[in-house]
DNA sequence: CACCGTCCTTAACTTTTGTTGGAACTGCGA
DNA sequence: TCGCAGTTCCAACAAAAGTTAAGGACGGTG
């Protein structure tokens, strides 16, 4: 069954940043989960939707983002398979901002109720999925010092490389390439600057050698010099249950 | 006692934000409260040091901020009375960035032991202060996307407005004018721009009558144009407990 | 009161980024 | 197979923002 999956890739991405005992794993694999196909390219929630579920990602891509009165959109963050993009909406019933897929994707659905039951049930529990919407706001911390403070082609190298670090610990990434399925046009909202200059930056990265990009894939060319570039400091991921 | 005014500013900001019965008000003001004062442009945290501790703002002003290799920083966010800047640390025990006073503070610690302890005692507080650090959350997207997608103007004008809001809701502001206590640099910081260009927009809008902003004062100039510079949609500060 | 340091202010110049418009490429369905 | 729509790519020009350097205002202090 496809809620098996989904469970699945949930638990082991929560044993990876918090420590979490059997019973607890047990309780999570007893989640009533609705499994829904989307298309790519899909909104999932919108920003004002008043949410009463939450949508754990079994497979593909999805972006949170929000759109200004002048119609520009800011990309705010990137989501794989294991998380749950929309935990805030837990406690943040109104939506802020938009959820879709970037791909097809698979999700299953999990309500604040049963969420709710949980954590009443197993405190150690809610302090788990607590501490993963910590995560995801050391995230934005991160991307507001990226799109601030980095120039553009630093900025697209970190967030390649935050990318891939996460993909490598779900064991998505093996050899010099991986997944990025993002338009040039959706990167520049990602790093806050135009489709044209995206354009101009990625023509750069791979003219240097450094990174090349390719329907929505990444190859590494350079290892060190994508590095240096990128200013990459994986601390505030948090992916040590110890710290 | 200094304590409990402390108390009382944190338990006035709760109530806004979340519904709060007597009984856990009570627990909240018995909470054992360390107050220390602190000299304005003084650390409070480091990044990357492990707090032990949360610290809620009494009085002053305090902002956080990360630094990266270059040595730009960026200013994540700015904090007034009743806040807790660093209530993520009680999952996230490794800073993953700093946080210093602007002015004179007086701020009063609370140890991680005694927060988890009223949450074992307390589920409804701990979700009380889960909604805090997701409603802390909303405000870096907000702010992510004002760096990325903003002109440098409204940028400004939108930063002006979110904390002039935080200030009304604490009771911090009367009549046309309010405290925001940065230097041009910090602006710069927090504007994801240069000293240089921060002043260039500070005179603009004091050209153009919207806003004067003179020793860490913000007088309005001209309401109108300034809400309408600032695209400001409050909904992300999750005021209201019903929402 | 004079000195000092910090912040504010400005100008001139450079670099980065945005804008506009158009051409080439690609996948897909009629 | 053709054409369509969405991308990618690019060039020329405009605007925004960064850099450097320097003078002026201001508060505190000897």
């Amino acid at each position: 069954m496809a809620g098996d999956m989904i469970r699945a890739a949930l638990i082991r991405r929560l044993r990876i940043s918090s420590a979490i005992a059997d019973e607890d794993v047990k309780e999570i694999e007893e989640l009533p989960i609705v499994v829904r196909q989307f298309p790519a390219e899909t909104p999932v929630v919108r920003d004002g939707e008043r949410a009463t579920n939450c949508c754990l990602i079994a497979d593909g891509f999805c972006a949170r983002s929000k759109t200004i009165a002048s119609g520009k959109r800011q990309i705010l963050s990137i989501h794989i398979p294991g998380e749950i993009p929309d935990l805030m909406s837990l406690f943040l019933h109104v939506m802020d901002h938009d959820l879709a897929t970037l791909t097809p994707a698979t999700l299953g659905f999990i309500s604040h109720e049963t969420l709710q039951r949980l954590h009443r049930r197993r405190p150690v529990v809610a302090e788990m999925f607590w501490r993963d919407t910590l995560i995801d706001a050391a995230m934005f911390r991160e991307w507001l010092v990226n799109v601030g403070q980095r120039p553009a082609p630093a900025r697209l190298a970190h967030v390649m490389l935050e990318l891939r670090e996460r993909l490598r610990i779900i064991g998505r990434q093996d050899g010099n390439n991986f997944e990025m399925p993002l338009t040039q046009e959706q990167i520049g909202e990602a790093l806050g600057i135009t489709a044209v200059h995206a354009n101009r930056i990625i023509k750069q990265l791979r003219q240097e050698g450094i990174v090349e990009l390719h329907r929505g894939r990444v190859t590494v060319l350079d290892e060190r010099k994508f590095l240096e570039l990128a200013d990459f400091d994986g601390r505030y991921l948090h992916q040590s249950p110890t710290l």
